[in-house]
DNA sequence: ATATTAATATAACGATCACTACAGAATATG
DNA sequence: CATATTCTGTAGTGATCGTTATATTAATAT
């Protein structure tokens, strides 16, 4: 049951830690190995014995950046007592979030890897999945509100999970460009105006 | 006045385009001078004499990309009838001009450089002018529509125009996962579904 | 003690990056 | 013609990238 061999001298969760901050800083691409030994304190065999390579890191990274940053978000879909409510706390948390540290941070799944041709495939599409099962948490919470009495069973909630998601997305872009705290919970506060309109006449059904 | 020496014996307009394409669809990173020789058709040599770098053509081709793709949307924002037409309008168009090609490509201004940490800074603080520029036609726009009536005044058009603006970022993350002409509208339609409320009583006057 | 196993540090790998020295080729001017 | 000027293609610059071969160190197992 003993560990064999010369026991690892260094905190794996730390490390860990430590990683997320700077692909969250830097993102994928500007986070560079010799970033990476410098920020964790190890040197390149350390990394690669413990993690497996940038690309492994990257993903256990993302995996604690969503269940650490992202909890509190989406947890909190499924347990506000109305469609509203969860629209709202998503905005109003997300603008919390993204501004949390000493600097306007924005969100790692949507600013971690350029969406762009000739970016790493795998690391891309890992972030895409990502998004894509936020907007689907969405368009549940809204179905079940549906269901509920809460919203006619006419409006498009596939329709309303992207405009909120789209939002969301936008406001990283903002807090990367230096939005403040009180900026961000502004443009949640517009997109929310909106609720009543949207949920008496879905202003399109279509969605691709 | 004849130009002396070896004439050059390619369009630079033509390469300049083939450029921006690139830029557009793969940043300002991922694109490599050797994907820019393969493009234009030229050896760097050529294009260090006629554009002067990597960073001076990705300029160039920004320029190129806000006068041409640009164009319709900016400027239809101060020939709107109204403050809502010109919102309207800018959804729409960015709809629109976000899925024209091939494949959803969304924004150059957002997507060709990202807001990371290490990232090329002339070329992000470049983007990010851009992107202010923006705001602040929006916010013009709307200011005039106060002097004209059409909002009240007590109303912060700082944070109305950062509200599209964030739709509008939102936009190019969607174009980029794939999202459907039809899908964009339809998170036009959503975001001035809004319009009525956002005007008749702010939600927010802060800002910054 | 000796052997085994695993983590460490040093140093370097090949590949790719943006960029450029150099020489040849094509035009102008005198 | 000769000469100056500018563009073009070849080839290669040093730097940095992610990754790894090698040897040493530190623990357990026998």
């Amino acid at each position: 049951m003993a560990e064999r061999g010369r026991p690892r001298n260094f905190d794996r969760q730390q490390a860990l830690r430590r990683a997320m901050e700077l692909f969250w800083r830097k993102g994928f691409d500007n986070t560079s190995m010799a970033d990476l030994t410098e920020a964790m304190a190890l040197r390149p065999p350390s990394i690669y014995a413990a993690f497996g390579g940038k690309e492994a890191l990257f993903n256990e990274a993302l995996d604690l950046y969503v269940s650490s940053q992202g909890r509190d978000i989406w947890d909190g879909i499924d347990t506000a007592p109305s469609a509203r409510a969860a629209m709202e706390h998503l905005l109003k948390s997300t603008a919390r979030s993204y501004s949390a540290g000493p600097g306007s941070r924005g969100c790692m799944v949507v600013l971690a890897a350029p969406q762009m041709e000739g970016a790493n495939a795998a690391v891309s599409e890992r972030l895409k999945a990502e998004r894509a099962g936020n907007v689907a948490a969405l368009e549940r919470r809204l179905k079940r509100a549906v269901s509920e009495g809460e919203i006619a069973p006419q409006i498009s909630c596939r329709a309303i999970a992207n405009y909120f998601a789209t939002v969301q997305h936008g406001m990283s872009i903002q807090a990367r460009d230096g939005a403040s705290r009180r900026a961000l919970l502004a443009v949640a506060d517009c997109a929310m105006a909106g609720w009543g309109s949207l949920v008496e006449s879905s202003p399109a059904a279509g969605r691709e």
